[in-house]
DNA sequence: TGTGCCTCTAGAGGATCGTA
DNA sequence: TACGATCCTCTAGAGGCACA
């Protein structure tokens, strides 16, 4: 049984029964809440392998390596929800709101093991966004983001003592590679150049780009390509008058020709058939 | 750990074509 | 005619290596 949201981005959820991406190690620029409902498996994160109990739930910035290692002779179930950071940004700008995103920020990779009460309470949520999970329609699109939301907050409160006791990034290098990701996330729409990196950072772009790959394994303009298609995805997924010329340049690309092109390579199909898609 | 330089590849941008 | 896709050329940036 495997359901989902969004096949990809912005926004995907699954329930899987035994249907493990099994010893592949992988990464992505979108977040991550792993919930494990049952079985045998041991998931490696960078080089942390955690043994997972029925109530456990994981937080992940996709961008460490990761992989579940499960064992077939038991029924694995699991829940996955991936998301873009970008499409959660206009509810930490509510008055008073929590920034939900703090420990996906911060702790990067962190596991939380619920029982009792608690247990029920995060399946009785993942039950919720499952049932919003039909994507029939803006109503249920929308009641799926603010029961997400809710998932959200309802993982932050048992972030909140290990975000206190967190010590800095362990080496100045991460320190770096979180500095770039940040600019890039927030100055994506804007024309983007290693030179800005090198003025904002007071490092060289010879440097800057060599940790990146290091870290993350991906270069800074593939990381910066990625968040652009995932955002243009989200435009044309809300704003189903917007041309894809009005798209490019929303999302920081100054030429639609390097638009469709990312866009197809990414995506595997052209913006204009995309848009059309979302439209039907 | 951080910088500088060099080489080569992939991205940027202009021109052109196709289609509604 | 406007919008979007594709092709082609040039250059910016990634990666490798040496060095402080």
């Amino acid at each position: 049984m495997e359901t989902s949201l969004f096949p990809k981005d912005p926004f995907s959820f699954g329930y899987n029964i035994n249907r493990p991406i099994q010893g592949v190690f992988h990464s992505h620029n979108q977040y991550e809440v792993y919930y494990f409902h049952g079985g045998k498996c041991n998931y490696l994160i960078g080089d942390k392998i955690y043994v997972l109990a029925p109530g456990d739930l994981i937080i992940l910035n996709g961008m460490t390596l990761h992989c579940a290692n499960v064992d077939p002779d038991y029924e694995y179930r699991r829940s996955t929800i991936h998301f873009d950071p970008v499409y959660i940004r206009p509810f930490l700008e509510l008055t008073g709101a929590v920034n939900v995103l703090k420990p996906f920020q911060d702790l990067r990779n962190y596991r939380i093991q619920l029982r009792g009460q608690d247990k029920e309470e995060a399946e009785r949520l993942l039950l919720n966004l499952s049932g919003f999970n039909r994507r029939k329609d803006l109503i249920d699109f929308n009641r799926f983001r603010l029961a997400f939301v809710d998932l959200l907050y309802f993982i932050y409160q048992f972030c909140q003592k290990p975000l206190e006791e967190k010590q800095e990034f362990p080496t100045d290098k991460e320190k770096h590679v979180q500095d770039i990701i940040s600019f890039v996330e927030s100055h994506y729409g804007e024309d983007l150049h290693m030179e800005q990196l090198e003025r904002e950072l007071h490092l060289s772009k010879y440097y800057l780009s060599k940790i990146f790959k290091d870290v993350t394994g991906v270069t800074i303009f593939d990381y910066l390509y990625q968040l652009r298609i995932n955002q243009a995805k989200i435009l044309f997924l809300l704003y189903k008058d917007m041309s894809v010329t009005e798209v490019c340049y929303q999302v920081g690309f100054k030429h639609l020709a390097h638009f469709s092109r990312m866009f197809k390579t990414q995506v595997g199909n052209t913006p204009e058939k995309f848009r059309k898609q979302m439209r039907t």
